[in-house]
DNA sequence: GCGACAG
DNA sequence: ATCTTGTCGC
């Protein structure tokens, strides 16, 4: 035996992407937040140009060599990773969570606000209300309700963690908005770094 | 064969 | 992803 397990995470880091208007440039960010608290406790970010034009299917090949270096730039590493795209919910089942979990070894979730694959049902209006998505006859994510009333977003497995444990991190990780802080967190950080002020 | 398609 | 006005609501 090793460490904590995966479903008892302490620190959960948010990654994302943002590109400047003309798609030359981009800024990658990791945030580190205290899963109990929500607080921030460590980040990262870089600057640096897209590995590839954007191909629905290959999305990770373009923002993986970025995030992988923003990652390393962290002071400690996280115990889980909350990507902003779908992990098993792919067409070859391997998204950009399943990409970054495998690369780095540790546990990984996508969080997607629309899907690329898979039919699903509504969920109900209430937060915490869930369907499954499917993809042919497969059961890839769920389709999960984190606000009341709001638009559902899509959940998947990534790396060494199981659906059900994911969505309930994920609803933890937003008690008041949509998406998860560790989403939105990263997201003002790469759009900051994009803007100029660090 | 054609269209759809995470960010 | 990014570009975009106003509007509804706490």
């Amino acid at each position: 035996m090793v460490g904590p397990g995966p479903t008892a995470p302490t620190t959960v880091a948010g990654l994302d992407v943002a590109y400047a208007e003309d798609g030359d440039r981009l800024a990658a960010a990791v945030t580190v937040l205290d899963v109990r608290t929500l607080r921030v406790v460590d980040s990262a970010v870089v600057t640096g140009r897209p590995a590839f034009d954007y191909v629905p299917g290959l999305f990770a090949f373009r923002e993986l060599p970025a995030l992988l270096d923003a990652l390393d730039r962290l002071t400690n590493p996280p115990d889980l990773l909350v990507c902003d795209g779908h992990g098993l919910a792919h067409p070859r089942r391997f998204g950009l969570a399943c990409h970054l979990g495998v690369l780095t070894g540790l546990p990984a979730i996508g969080v997607g606000k629309t899907p690329l694959v898979g039919t699903w049902d509504p969920p109900g209006e209430r937060r915490g209300s869930w369907s499954p998505l499917v993809d042919g006859t497969e059961v890839v994510g769920r389709v999960l309700r984190t606000q009341d009333g709001v638009k559902p977003v899509f959940v998947s497995v990534g790396h060494r963690m199981g659906l059900e444990n994911a969505c309930a991190l994920v609803l933890a990780l937003a008690p008041s908005y949509r998406l998860p802080e560790t989403t939105r967190t990263a997201d003002r950080l790469c759009r900051a770094a994009l803007a100029g002020r660090t």
